[in-house]
DNA sequence: TAGATTGTTAATCGATTAACAATC
DNA sequence: TAGATTGTTAATCGATTAACAATC
């Protein structure tokens, strides 16, 4: 399966997993991707080409095994061996990310969160909360590779290059601001200003349309 | 301006706006779109042509009025005049996104929570949480165009039906479900999974050629 | 005028879609 | 065999990039 895959295929992978792992035991053992697309609401095409990528279970007549494409799926996502990640700037948004369970789902394990100014030593959840000077050495020790930014906008651009300089691979950005990088570290920014920009002009566009 | 707008434009102007908001008084008034360009790191031509479908302040030789340009870029976004949202699922994520005051930077205004078995009647910031029961009455009476939906993912599509069913137009999804709407709905995904997959792809890769 | 910068028109690139052949 | 479904090859579509003309 050494075949380079598209981001927009990537991207799409997850939503596959997701309904894939939502279907009671009691669903058929095997399911075709004309069936996958009509659920989710995509092109029969692209949902095949999208599982050719990952996957050379898909039998004509009868599809793929559903236990099998999951698990092709994960293992190319990475979702069967976790990747441990700390978590910068333990606010609000900070904390819920920490609390939130989905993410083993995906292979995700936030090990601990870190703070200019801690509030509190440990999330009601019982995960730790140390303060950044104890970054470095943490992550040192224990060979992080994935960083989650979640400080506010003015404070985004040095805790990234805090973590860069911790031996930090792939920053998670949830600050509205752009980082600047080297070249072989990711960035992957879950911008809520994009998506709310959407929206909004969709209900612009609606509303205008009500009018006229 | 009565162009039609790609999604991958729209997508791309919130972090224009970011950026030259940024900026201290101090700095210079006018602005081109090839500063703007090596600041984002991206292709000057990309910026230039963004920028055209949105201002049609930009002059040879000096570039943008920045003010200018923040203004035409917040007028086509909306931000300009605010959009009242409500929310379901007031855990711990809804209640983070509840206090988060960046928002309103994009003309965005959550009134109130709802919530199945609210934990409290309101959020520390004082806005209320409110039973679901509620949710249709506020929403009418308020004229609601905008919900967001933060409840766990085997909730999410009977909230989403009740939110369509209180006249919501448009709803951002941060529950990882595909969601089944009516054709003039608009559902946004803010999918953690997909920037997930994204950034433990890339670490794969990068272990992988570590080794190798 | 010369140079910087804009906006436009054409070329490239990549993703999606359509048509078809292969297979159980 | 016939039909459903897969995977592949070619066509379309749209976004990005490159080249250029226009303007201050």
């Amino acid at each position: 399966m050494e075949k380079k895959i598209s981001k927009f295929v990537l991207k799409r992978l997850p939503g596959y997993l997701a309904y894939l792992k939502s279907l009671p035991d009691t669903a058929p053992e095997h399911i075709s991707a004309t069936t996958l697309a009509n659920a989710l609401g995509m092109g029969q095409v692209q949902v095949r080409k999208d599982l050719a990528m990952v996957s050379d279970g898909g039998r004509p007549k009868v599809g793929y095994r559903r236990k099998e494409l999951i698990e092709d799926i994960e293992q190319f996502l990475g979702c069967d061996n976790t990747t441990d990640a700390v978590l910068i700037g333990a606010g609000k948004l900070g904390q819920a990310l920490m609390a939130y369970q989905g993410f083993s789902e995906y292979g995700l394990n936030i090990l601990a969160g870190f703070d200019i100014a801690p509030a509190m030593d440990m999330t009601e959840e019982g995960k730790p909360i140390y303060p950044v000077e104890q970054l470095e050495e943490y992550c040192r020790s224990r060979k992080i590779l994935m960083g989650i930014l979640t400080v506010p906008a003015e404070h985004a651009q040095s805790a990234c290059d805090l973590l860069i300089r911790c031996g930090i691979k792939a920053i998670w950005n949830f600050a509205p601001t752009h980082l600047e990088v080297p070249e072989h570290i990711l960035v992957q920014n879950q911008n809520m200003a994009t998506s709310l920009a959407v929206l909004s002009v969709h209900l612009q566009k609606q509303i205008k349309d009500e009018k006229g």
